[in-house]
DNA sequence: ATGGTTTTTACTGCGTC
DNA sequence: GACGCGGTAAAAACCAT
């Protein structure tokens, strides 16, 4: 393969190639002859053998905006703190448990009573304050993920209490704050009656995928929320302006839907497969003419799924159109 | 863990522009 | 020939048991 056939192919592949590159170098250092080391951390490339420095402020190919020791080396951008059973990773300050000062020399009671107090109140504070840390970061992450979802205010609301709650009755050890948060905004935009699919937050979030479906799974679980399945409709609007679809089209959309519900043929189908060949339906019936991969596009739908639904929308549609007439 | 259901992936053929 | 669409088979994902 020529040099330009690589620089044209495709992104992806390209990237994949650069990180290879920038891990496994077997470059020779050109003072001592000795093999080169690529230093992640700090961007540089250094001689294993007499140290020189042959390249600093290199691409740091680690995570963009978190650098804990994640030693999972799963591929997502950005992981969880490697441990999230202590809040400040075992950076702050404690008071030593032997009673001793400085020099070793054991304390008198009453200074040992003074020293046993303060550890109380030392741990209670050391506590409170990682709830609130904690409650901070997950808050600003609501709001972030919220903002980037235009989610409207009230669901943030909801997702802050639900993310509260989850708090309260310890169900965050074992668990990122990310997956928390945005289980609980999830759950949230659902209650809202604005929801989102679980493609559309994973986008914005900080964990993926599996990791979210079991958080939000085990959080509705403990808390006992409850959360009704997504109505197809709900997600209409959003596609139809998203595709630049008719008031008419939107509302027959809304109509396909109702009917199919009334038909009995949307249950245990997924929601937004229903809304997207609703509103791909509701395009033919408007002469509109979107195509299938558009909608598939908006909705993140398989054409197959669109393909399947939206017959079905329609065979549901005429029977109850019927029932209309002769009623 | 398992089995049933739904969705996706990949491939094919058909008609149209 | 590219594109949109329809169908199919097999794989994967999901869910309840």
């Amino acid at each position: 393969m020529t040099e330009t056939e690589t620089t044209i192919r495709s992104y992806g592949t390209e990237r994949e190639e650069t990180e290879a590159a920038g891990r496994e170098s077997e470059l020779v250092c050109p003072e001592c002859g000795g093999t080169l080391r690529t230093d992640e951390e700090h961007g540089e490339t250094v001689c294993a053998d007499c140290g020189l420095v042959v390249e600093a402020d290199a691409i740091d190919h680690g995570p963009e905006w978190r650098s804990f020791n994640d030693s999972r080396g799963d591929k997502s951008r950005v992981g969880a703190p490697a441990t999230n059973m202590m809040h400040d990773k075992g950076l702050s300050t404690n008071i030593g448990w032997q009673d001793k000062d400085a020099y070793g020399n054991a304390l008198s009671s009453e200074r040992r009573r003074q020293m046993q107090r303060l550890r109380t109140w030392h741990e209670r504070f050391r506590t409170r304050d990682s709830k609130e840390r904690n409650l901070k970061q997950a808050l600003g992450e609501i709001d972030r993920m919220a903002s980037a979802l235009g989610l409207p205010d009230n669901v943030r609301e909801t997702a802050s209490v639900i993310y509260r709650r989850a708090l309260d009755e310890d169900l965050l050890p074992g668990r990122s704050i990310e997956g928390v948060a945005s289980a609980s905004l999830y759950a949230a935009a659902r209650q809202g009656n604005t929801p989102r699919s679980l493609d559309e937050l994973t986008a914005v979030s900080r964990v993926d995928r599996m990791e979210l479906t079991r958080t939000y799974r085990y959080v509705v679980r403990e808390l006992k929320l409850e959360v009704a399945p997504a109505d197809p409709s709900q997600y209409v609007g959003r596609f139809a302006s998203e595709l630049g679809l008719s008031d008419e089209g939107e509302w027959r959309a809304r109509d396909l839907i109702k009917s199919a519900q009334e038909a009995g043929v949307t249950s245990g189908k997924s929601p937004v497969g229903l809304a997207a060949a609703a509103v791909y339906a509701a395009s033919l019936l408007t002469n509109e003419q979107l195509t299938q991969s558009q909608v598939g596009a908006v909705a993140g739908i398989s054409e197959v799924t669109i393909r399947n639904r939206y017959k079905e929308l329609l065979d549901a549609a005429e029977s109850v159109g019927d029932q209309d007439a002769d009623a």
